[in-house]
DNA sequence: CTGCCATTATTTTTT
DNA sequence: ATAATGGCAG
């Protein structure tokens, strides 16, 4: 006995829901277009909605087709759908990313764009090597024409839904004066030979696929009842057509889709996002209903009012008014130093402070604009002790290592695989080079068979030296055995088998390097995290489209990363440093791409600010060095647009950053001595001329003094580490233990290094 | 085929 | 400054 609208009987999603977001969920029929702010509650609202049509048996879960962005969005949505209505979220298929859900229909429908139901999914580094091969047998300059150009060239072209047929004049001359079109269509030639698509492909096979077999794309129309996408101003051209043929269709019947965005977000536009998809939505489903969340329950009103206030200097917006019931909190700081190791000095004291009033430090992070500029508070919190951790970078399937792995788990399943062929065939050293690679290629076109069929008959002739002869034979015997364990071992236990007999273990036991260690590591993780799997193929599947590794949440660090990476976090305490002309707006978006960039570097500073929960600092430092060069820079312009109401400016400088910068006018370069090295000059100014100065020339005393203080509250030491230890450290390599204090080790490395490190970030060898 | 030196390019990043 | 790639000599 159901009755409606009584809050008692409500259903439990319904609650807690504010207006806005009630209606966006009981809004299930026709087109929707979400416009949430930042910190808006848009996942609460999504959620709520798939439970709601779940629950009202609008549709079966296998109905709803729900796209995210990214891995960890999709987790986390089947999460809190599943939080809401139970187990029957295990029967979403359809809830994914683009790549994974296209991939998914891809593996159906595969015949259909030459391919065959396992193909194999390409990553950048094959890709790259693909392309180079293709420009060196053209006979082309690969150093006036690099692979890496053609490979963004084409990426253009997939992102747009382009396929080699498709490119006018202008894209053709974009590569090789005109000869862009020739070179794509080798490549999807080549890539169609090896059975392989990259992820470009995924999207625009399916989308091809879809306009030229009707009754495939109706399957898909009829089954899908309701479409929503998250993050829709980040779609790019592919993405919004496969999702318009996907929405539109059928006759009489309802659009059913719900796009979720926020035109002050987007900030992949240099990867292909287009935010005219979001701008137009309305155009291109009439009778939407727009739905506007604004009220955030995120941050203080001054961190909104900051952020609405910067946001307010772009043009092109749909218009979004954020509020909050929250009253009081702190203005948010605006800090100038004098140069980027003194900024990095006072947010390590700054956190330090707020570690001892007891905020956890996972609480507290530090966005910046590009990732160079991680180094310096790394340099500096490894010397102070301060337990971080760097998100980005180089991602554990991307590693030199793991890829090798991958390459010889795919030579097993696909024989037809050159690319992994190739890059294992003398990986570890096994005597074979180039020459006989070629001999091996010119073979396998001359026949047209892979090459690892190729080495399998030339290692019957007198084409090669014998030496190679024998090697090439013992290797693809080898493959064979590992192909026949296959059949029986799990895909872990064939992994370790492989690693072993082929010799790759004992070639990273042999290198003494300091990463070697931190290979062998990774490795084992690897084999750890294919425990998980029940064959060969759906491991492959998974690290090809899911890249990230979630696996080091353990212990409470400050985080350091993009502002890219942070888009969808928050944090209690927000770090934003090198809010400087040239770095943040950067200056390539300022050379390049005019006004447009520039607004979308303001975005940017909008997503960074609006991270904060309670707290919000920005820092800007007056020099800095850029490729290895002192440069003198400005405080960003968004420091200026932010509005005075809502800021609290502070600068280790005399007289603040308005006379900083009042002296900064009067004279071309008023730090051009700093940048010789003169310090004594520095006696005659005033006090904080002296400070900083001071700061900038002796820290070695001043590191010293921290050094003592962050070791005050240090934690227990740990017991299975003593001084004379052989210990490895993931940046540093080896070393040996020389003095132990608390949690902090003093390490002479392998390196000639003496550093001071926290123990949890060492192990014992 | 390997090791060494020189040249070069250094935003943001998912899938 | 720095790291990573590529060419050339051994």
């Amino acid at each position: 006995m159901t009755v409606p609208h009584d809050p008692a009987h409500e259903a439990p999603w319904l609650a807690n829901l504010n207006p806005p977001q009630r209606e966006a969920v009981l809004t299930t029929e026709g087109p929707v277009l979400m416009l949430a702010g930042a910190g808006t509650g848009k996942t609460a609202a999504l959620t709520a909605r798939m439970a709601q049509i779940i629950a009202q048996r609008l549709a079966w879960p296998s109905e709803i087709l729900c796209v995210t962005f990214t891995n960890k969005a999709a987790r986390e949505m089947r999460e809190r759908v599943g939080h809401l209505i139970g187990p029957a979220v295990e029967g979403m298929p359809w809830l994914g990313t683009f790549h994974a859900i296209a991939a998914k229909m891809l593996r159906r429908h595969a015949e259909l764009a030459g391919l065959q139901s396992n193909y194999t999914i390409i990553d950048t580094d094959d890709q790259l090597r693909l392309l180079k091969q293709l420009i060196q047998a053209e006979g082309l300059d690969e150093k006036r024409w690099p692979a890496k150009a053609l490979a963004g060239c084409i990426d253009r072209w997939k992102n747009r839904g382009f396929g080699p047929g498709d490119l006018d004049a202008v894209e053709n001359e974009a590569y090789a004066n005109g000869r862009g079109a020739h070179f794509y269509r080798l490549y999807q030639d080549r890539l169609k030979a090896v059975n392989a698509c990259d992820f470009g492909d995924l999207l625009l096979h399916m989308l091809d696929i879809f306009r030229r077999h009707r009754d495939v794309l109706e399957e898909y129309q009829r089954r899908f009842k309701y479409i929503m996408v998250d993050e829709y101003q980040d779609t790019n051209s592919v993405q919004y057509l496969w999702l318009r043929l996907l929405a539109q269709g059928i006759e009489g019947r309802r659009h059913n889709i719900c796009v979720v965005g926020d035109d002050d977000q987007s900030i992949y536009s240099w990867r292909g996002a287009e935010v005219a998809n979001i701008l137009r939505f309305e155009k291109d489903f009439p009778g939407a209903k727009v739905i506007r969340l604004e009220q955030n329950y995120r941050s203080t009103p001054h961190i909104l009012g900051a952020a609405s206030g910067l946001i307010k200097e772009n043009s092109e917006r749909l218009g979004k008014q954020l509020w909050t019931e929250a009253t009081g909190g702190d203005k948010v700081r605006v800090i100038g130093v004098w140069d980027a190791p003194e900024e990095a000095r006072r947010v390590g004291e700054e956190i330090e402070r707020l570690e001892r009033e007891g905020l956890p430090l996972d609480r507290i992070a530090i966005l910046v604009r590009a990732q160079f500029q991680t180094r310096e508070f790394e340099d500096r919190f490894i010397s102070i002790g301060l337990a971080y951790r760097i998100i980005g970078g180089f991602r554990f399937y991307e590693r030199a290592e793991i890829r090798d792995a991958l390459a010889y788990l795919r030579i097993i399943t696909q024989p037809a695989d050159d690319l992994a062929f190739e890059r294992i065939y003398n990986t570890p050293k096994r005597g074979l080079g180039d020459k006989t690679l070629e001999k091996l290629h010119r073979f396998a076109r001359a026949h047209e068979m892979p090459l690892a069929a190729a080495a399998l008959a030339m290692a019957d002739t007198d084409e090669l030296p014998a030496k190679a002869r024998n090697t090439l034979l013992a290797l693809m015997r080898d493959m064979a055995r590992w192909r026949d364990l296959a059949k029986t071992a799990t895909p872990a236990e064939l992994a370790r088998v492989m690693l072993d007999e082929s010799g790759y273990t004992a070639m990273l036991q042999a290198d003494r390097s300091a990463e070697s260690a931190g290979r062998l590591e990774n490795l084992s993780e690897l084999a750890r995290a294919m425990e998980d799997y029940e064959t060969l193929g759906d491991f492959l599947e998974h690290v090809s489209l899911v890249m990230d590794n979630e696996a080091n949440n353990d212990a409470e660090k400050v985080t350091i990363m993009t502002i890219h990476a942070a888009k969808g976090l928050e944090f209690d305490h927000v770090f934003l440093p090198g809010w400087e002309e040239g770095v943040f707006p950067s200056q390539r978006s300022l050379d390049e791409g005019g006004l447009a960039s520039l607004e979308e570097e303001r975005r940017l500073a909008y997503v960074a600010i609006t991270r904060a929960r309670r707290h919000c600092t920005i820092l800007h430092a007056a020099n800095r060095r850029i490729y290895g060069q002192w440069t003198s820079s400005l405080p960003s312009r968004f420091i200026g647009e932010l509005p005075p109401a809502h800021i609290h400016s502070e600068s280790t400088m005399t007289g603040g950053a308005s006379l900083w910068r009042a002296q900064w006018s009067e004279r071309d370069d008023p730090f051009a001595h700093l940048a010789q090295n003169k310090p004594q000059r520095m006696e005659t100014r005033g006090p904080g001329w002296q400070r900083a100065s001071q700061t900038t020339f002796a820290p070695s005393r001043k590191i010293a003094e921290n050094t003592r203080s962050a070791a005050s509250f240090a934690a227990t030491p740990r017991l299975d580490i003593r001084i004379g230890d052989k210990v490895f450290h993931e940046k540093f390599g080896n070393g040996t233990v020389k003095a132990q204090e608390g949690n902090k080790l003093e390490i002479e490395f392998d390196s000639g290094g003496f550093k001071r490190v926290l123990d949890s970030f060492v192990k014992r060898i």
